[in-house]
DNA sequence: TGAACGGTATGATTTGGATCAGACCGGGTG
DNA sequence: CACCCGGTCTGATCCAAATCATACCGTTCA
């Protein structure tokens, strides 16, 4: 057993701290700081100082955004391995958006001055964190591009997402191991739960996308891709 | 006269390479174009590959992507001084979205593989590049989160940001030197031109926001301010 | 000179989805 | 047990903005 106040860190499920070498990981190991988090639980709200940089060990973690209009916007869902507050740690500025559990997960936290430091010497990591930004800023302007065309087809482009990231294929088709509730649904593509649940239905109907006990199953991807933008 | 193919380089328009020393500046200079567009010229596709920076010597540009359910979509707007390609050119990919001068510009662009080892050697340089990412990345998340408001708040939200960044104060407001068609504005918070046309025609009338040549007056920003989001 | 054209303007009509209003269901929990 | 509560479902109504239509510039250009 570790000492306390030293805990053993999982490594390889960061990537991004993969180029780290053993006395950087050293000097890591006493400053860093592991948390649970119960499904729901608050990991940090919209507008706190972001004092640390976050890393999710395991579960899932969603970044919602109060909407001027009123009501969320679930503007991501993180993993195993994924940086959380990044983006606001990074300048000393307040998080644009809170952080919260979206099923029970670990966190391990660094203190941002640590970890600035550890950016400012080690070049690779750097390059991973821009690779990163740069990834979902991509995947950002997509999702503005996106504005204009029906519900209909952005839950779709949602779950085809999904799929791509997480989801798990069997001879039925690709299984999403994601629980997410209508309202949570209609928070990701900017509508109401109504709405949300209507299209869901009609899917579970039709066969398209079907509801089940810990995640969606997509028998047939191509029927989601399907669905047209307009008309 | 520097000789041709040496052009002389105006380094201090660009903040990014404020950080680069002067062996840096000289290796850098053959490799380096500069072009003129005119106004309405593409300076690279969405889909092209992302073969170099750019940089803006003068002029504006706007970032431009076409949407799923057909029109398009105006990212950014960009002044000297900002990196235009990025974050396509940081990877090895293809632009997510055009850009077009909108007003004559002139750039300068540099090969991709001399940007990125330039980034590896020089620490200062990453992290300028990260500190612009994550702000348009906040900016962005800030858009995505305006989904579901009405749209005359949206424009005011645009022309509010466009006052910060290249507005000019005098006794009868604020002057933003920025030409935009009306079919411009409605692609900047995803509309039609038609609506675009009724708002800033009522705002013209409401002394609001009034149209010029080559820019917009506001009177009165507070006007502005409180349009409210719904309702 | 006049035809073609891009940008602006305004009215009439339509519609996707928001809003409002109930209803049902399974799982806590006092 | 009855009660409540969060999530799901469905129907009825409403409305902001899209769509369709038409007109009016100023300018380029043949």
């Amino acid at each position: 057993m570790p000492p306390i106040g030293s805990p053993a860190i999982p490594w390889a499920v960061i990537p991004l701290f993969s180029s780290l070498k053993p006395a950087e990981r050293e000097s890591l190991r006493p400053l860093v700081r592991i948390r649970s988090y119960d499904e729901g639980e608050t990991i940090f709200r919209e507008g706190d100082d972001a004092l640390h940089f976050h890393f999710i060990l395991g579960g899932k973690v969603k970044i919602v955004k109060a909407a001027p209009a009123g009501g969320d916007i679930l503007l991501e869902i993180f993993g195993p391995g994924d940086p959380v507050g990044a983006i606001a740690a990074y300048e000393e500025r307040s998080f644009p958006a809170a952080a919260v559990a979206l099923e029970a997960a670990s966190l391990l936290s660094v203190p941002r001055q640590e970890f600035f430091a550890l950016l400012a010497s080690n070049p690779l990591l750097a390059r991973g964190l821009l690779l990163g930004l740069t990834r979902r800023m991509v995947e950002l302007t997509r999702k503005l591009s996106e504005r204009g065309s029906r519900v209909e087809y952005r839950i779709a482009r949602v779950f085809l997402t999904l799929a791509d990231r997480a989801g798990r294929s069997d001879n039925t088709g690709v299984f999403v191991p994601v629980t997410l509730s209508r309202q949570e649904i209609a928070d990701m593509v900017g509508t109401t739960q109504e709405t949300a649940i209507r299209i869901m239905s009609r899917w579970g109907k039709d066969g398209v996308l079907v509801t089940l006990e810990g995640g969606f199953r997509i028998p047939d991807r191509a029927r989601l891709e399907q669905i047209p933008p307009d008309e």
